[in-house]
DNA sequence: CCCAGTTCATACAAATCCGTATAGTTAAAG
DNA sequence: CTTTAACTATACGGATTTGTATGAACTGGG
């Protein structure tokens, strides 16, 4: 093996995709923990070891060249190599000490992890805790977190996935907001109830006018993804929300709404990780200690 | 994109690459054009970034754990991608400076090169030409060379070749020689024939057997792969070589056995280039320059 | 049209990393 | 058993790289 062609330094590559996926040098360095002329140098110094123009200075803006296009591909390869390798060293650890990332709903984010974080900080003192919030599906598989609360399961293969529990969902509102509801016998009589939603996406709607509901658009008056925001506004009283019972009947402000019917919906709690990671002392760790506590807590 | 799980030091995964695959510390800083304190930095310094160990310090000689054989194969992809990468960007280069690396055989070294680098550089000061001289099929794929000299075509489908001429193959000798042996009327008849061989494998025996020749083991008395300690040896009166026409003519000391019988066989001259490097200008410079030269010497 | 907010490039001090020299250890050969 | 050769780890001076501070140039909004 000719191992010339390789004796370049590998940290050019990383500065140079890193600064094309993220669009600037100062957004690389941010990501990357290092400053803007870092990786100004280490870009140029790539360009000039290997006689290549990357990017075309137009203005304030690097726009990638042809050639960087071409390049960036074997860039990501390599970056993708970089990260199973740091995938299976992490797996591959015996130590019990590191950093855990986890990846929640705001929620469980506000009601489930400060004590469940504190706890495990006492029973584990050695694993620092990153708690990434988000609704959206966060790819672990790009390493964005280590270990993930997800109302669904995960299509990936290369996931584990253990489910800890079904959360029970409710309508909840204020008391003085519900006493003005009428008392219905069936979902499909609720056809002026105002609800607090998600987004304009019918899909949650469609659901629910399957199971016999009678909702449209007009029952949607405000419409936001911050679910705590949704949970505040209902506490003013602006409409109904749906909550998981075992976050919304701790809410002084709130009560269930039409609680002869029966809850809503369940949505069952599954614990994500990677498999590269289920022989990480740590990482395994925390994710049965989650796995137990969650399910003390769902039972 | 999580980049905080490849925020490590590409260069120690090269380091503990090339020291894998080396062996040896030092061998790894010699390939590497480094030294040995820096790779053991390195390796060291991977380990406790990732908290694993790679390898177990065994006596003088390091050992890969497990778990360093495990992350050995992503180290190996992250290589491969580093190699494509070079390998697209010399080819992307517009430059038409830098090195050319040229794999060739002992005699074509020997007879070809030195004239043809001596006009090429005078025709390119900018590229500086490396000879790789080996008889094996070095191979492209692995950058051991971007171009290459062969007597086959080759099998791997994204190398480009070109034919540039026929080697023509006498058996020669010494004149003195020459005359103990009998006048033949067919190539049969060379029974008792004294011949310089490459090596044990009959391949080439085969070969000639098949045309009508009639030889076995005791026809090769002296075996080597080195072809110019034949073109010795045959100077030296110890039996005959095949060799190219174009070389063996302007030897003064040999001279053609058999002429009137004609020439043993004709192998072809292939010039071969890795596709990538196909739109590099300093390689396809080299390569349209040694494809001219080879046909006007062929010719 | 100007100004606030970004962006990238450059200068210099500080921190880091590398190479030389050296010591310590092991394995093989005489 | 001794010697030699090969390999890795450590110490220190020097070279390289990094980060802070700053400047210059561009974009977009008021």
């Amino acid at each position: 093996m000719n191992w010339d062609s390789v004796n370049f330094d590998w940290n050019h590559i990383r500065a140079f995709l890193v600064t094309a996926e993220e669009g600037t040098l100062s957004a690389a360095a941010k990501a990357l923990s290092s400053t803007q002329p870092t990786l100004s140098r280490q870009v140029h110094a790539l360009e000039t070891e290997l006689k290549v123009t990357l990017f075309e200075r137009v203005g304030q803006r690097l726009v990638l060249t042809d050639t960087g296009l071409a390049l960036l591909e074997y860039a990501r390869e390599m970056g993708a190599s970089a990260l199973k390798f740091s995938l299976a060293a992490t797996g591959k650890s015996q130590q019990i000490e590191g950093t855990v990332i986890i990846s929640v709903g705001e929620l469980t984010a506000t009601y489930i992890m400060p004590k469940l974080i504190a706890k495990l900080r006492q029973a584990e003192p050695g694993i620092n805790i990153e708690v990434v919030v988000t609704n959206e599906p966060s790819d672990l598989k790009r390493r964005e977190a280590d270990i993930a609360i997800r109302s669904f399961h995960p299509k990936q293969a290369d996931l584990i996935a253990k489910k800890v529990g079904d959360e029970v969902i409710w309508l909840y509102g204020t008391p003085e907001y519900l006493q003005q509801q009428p008392v219905i016998t069936d979902f499909s009589q609720l056809e002026n109830i105002q609800i607090i939603g998600f987004d304009r996406s019918s899909s949650v709607t469609d659901i629910l006018n399957r199971q016999g509901w009678n909702l449209s658009k007009q029952n949607f008056s405000i419409i936001t993804p911050f679910q705590l925001l949704q949970l505040e506004l209902c506490k003013e009283g602006q409409g109904l929300i749906f909550f998981p019972e075992n976050m919304g009947d701790i809410e002084p402000k709130l009560a269930r709404a039409f609680e002869h019917m029966g809850p809503i919906m369940t949505l069952p709690v599954w614990l994500v990780c990677h498999q590269e990671l289920r022989t990480s002392l740590r990482v395994r760790c925390v994710f049965d200690f989650i796995a137990q506590e969650m399910q003390d807590i769902y039972l």
